[in-house]
RNA sequence: GGCGCUGUGGCCGAGUGGCUAGGCAGAGGUCUGCAAAACCUUUUACAGCGGUUCGAAUCCGCUCAGCGCCUCCA
């Protein structure tokens, strides 16, 4: 039997607002988009914590055997600074203040997000395509919304005509939002008069000669409104109706909402069927974002140098730390809870080391019970991932597998009653769902002089035996003490062996 | 003002009508020349007040505290 049909996927879906059975559109392929970043400036870890938590989805789709096109796109353009800069969008605001390229631009931040991924170990998506390279699709996009009669053209700019829209479909399901509502609480802001209806939306705005970026259109030289590149992409690599759309809570509305509102104007389908919103990051209960000016680098959280930091973590630590929540909670940021995860990881690090060479199993008389007691864990870890990809739950059983795999490291014996079939199933999906999954690596494995520094440290616990075997505590007390100074373990072992880990 | 969310033990953080979450920290023990690690045992819970129920931390109501979105935001 598949891990897809042993473990069916549910999926809060936040468009019905309940656990739904995930049931892909075409039997075992799944497309998958995500909001990507705007790329104007660094990103910081609320961000990533967004991305990582769709990573796990994409990673744990294809670990159970799907076939996932994964689109993630990259926003090149058109999000406005705010109502003071009417018409002039990030991107060439920021190019003006460093006097570049907004291309430039562009490419420097989008260099900079790639880098951060790959320093959390977060996969690339199938396809990363941005807004500029589509902007013929997104005129297309528009004309046909026009066509439809759920737009209109004001002066060189389009807008999407909202309450045509309610007329037909119904605007602000997925936020929860009456439209009569909103109507008095909106806010007034510059250029609202071009607009029939203050909740209408830009679909393309007009742009000045002085504006850096613009294309030309049938309705003048501009450029794109700053939803719909989302809603053309997702259209045009996964199609009209596909299975996962995600991306962070506070896309909620207006983006995601007028997301769908495009979609339905201009194919009649409202896209995604699955709806997915990963919380905030908070700083002492308050969202990380620039404008709260609480967030900071991952280069910064790597050296420390942040007055929010007492010291550096690891990229892994901090994986491992936002792992141990769940997506769609919010999750506090502290020191303590990231030097706690820390421990937690590098313990969860030794029982996957360990794992790799346990005794044989299966070499006396088999025993059903200890079996089905010994992959037990990795059963329910299954269970837990399949559960709105519970990576917290996943993760208290995949420790209660650690614990399992440290009895039978120091006590092979434990190891002949266990079926060698359940023994392999669970050792291979522990190694798998930490490794493949959770996207968790032993960061003391991987420095280039790695390989010399093992060397030479079997080479001083050679020594230090030698020391032991003679009793002469106080050189092996001394070899011990020095390298714990220095930042190296060593362990003792039962049977007179040696092992070393680094902190 | 509208929509929504949260409040769990020393800390972080799952769960959600009856069944140990887990990690970190603390205590005791086993092992060890001594450590470390590991293993075993163990202490401290569900903001407050009412209600529903045989039974509620879990459902309902109110109160208090905090947060998010409503304007770009992951």
């Amino acid at each position: 039997m598949s891990l897809i049909k042993e473990y069916p996927i549910s999926i809060f879906n936040s468009l019905t607002k309940e656990k739904e059975v995930f049931e892909p559109l075409i039997k075992d392929k799944v497309g998958m988009y995500v909001c990507g970043p705007t790329v104007y400036s660094d990103v910081h870890l609320g961000n990533v914590r967004t991305f990582m938590s769709f990573d796990i989805v994409f990673r744990y789709l294809k670990y159970l055997g799907y076939a996932v096109r994964y689109v993630r796109n990259i926003t090149d353009v058109g999000h406005l600074v705010g109502d003071a800069d009417e018409g002039e969008d990030k991107i060439a605001k920021k190019a003006r203040l460093e006097e570049l390229e907004p291309m430039e631009v562009v490419q420097k931040y989008t260099n900079g997000f790639h880098a951060v991924m790959r320093m959390f170990n977060i996969q690339e998506p199938s396809i990363e395509p941005t807004a500029t390279g589509h902007i013929i699709e997104q005129i297309e996009f528009i004309k046909t919304i026009i066509g439809n009669g759920y737009a209109y053209e004001t002066d060189g700019s389009v807008y999407f005509d909202v309450r045509k829209y309610h007329q037909d479909h119904e605007y602000g399901k997925l936020s929860g939002r009456n439209i009569d509502d909103m109507l008095s609480n909106t806010r007034t802001l510059s250029g609202q008069d071009q607009k029939r209806d203050p909740l209408d939306f830009a679909l393309w705005k007009r742009a000045d000669a002085g504006h850096l970026m613009q294309w030309p259109s049938p309705w003048g030289n501009g450029f794109p409104g700053w939803h719909l590149e989302c809603s053309v992409m997702s259209t045009k690599y996964l199609g009209t109706t596909f299975d996962i759309h995600a991306g962070g809570m506070d896309l909620k509305f207006p983006h995601h909402e007028a997301e769908i509102a495009q979609n339905q104007g201009c194919c009649s389908k409202g896209g995604a069927r699955y709806w997915m919103h990963a919380n905030m990051l908070t700083v002492e209960g308050r969202k990380m974002a620039k404008s709260e000016g609480n967030g900071f680098t991952p280069e910064q959280l790597l050296t420390g140098n942040h007055k929010l930091l007492e010291r550096g973590y690891s990229a892994m630590t901090v994986r491992f730390f936002m792992l141990m929540s769940h997506y769609a909670s919010t999750l506090d940021f502290s020191n303590e809870s990231l030097q706690a995860a820390e421990k937690g990881y590098k313990r969860l690090m030794v029982a996957l080391k360990l794992s790799e060479k346990l005794p044989e199993p299966g070499t006396g008389k088999m025993d059903k019970e200890q079996s089905k007691d010994f992959k037990a864990p990795i059963d329910k870890a299954f269970t837990d991932l399949s559960n709105d990809f519970n990576t917290a739950k996943a993760i208290a059983s995949l420790f209660d597998m650690a614990s399992k795999i440290n009895i039978i490291y120091q006590d092979p014996k434990k190891a002949a009653s266990i079926d060698p079939k359940d023994f392999d199933w669970s050792i291979m999906h522990f190694q798998g769902i930490i490794k493949d999954v959770l996207g968790l690596h032993d960061e003391t494995q991987e420095e280039g002089g790695m390989q010399v520094l093992d060397g030479v440290m079997k080479m001083v616990m050679e020594l230090r035996k030698q020391a032991k075997f003679s009793k002469d505590y106080a050189l092996s007390d001394q070899i011990r003490d020095d390298l714990k100074a220095k930042g190296v373990q060593i362990k003792d072992e039962k049977d007179g062996g040696m092992s070393y880990t680094i902190d």
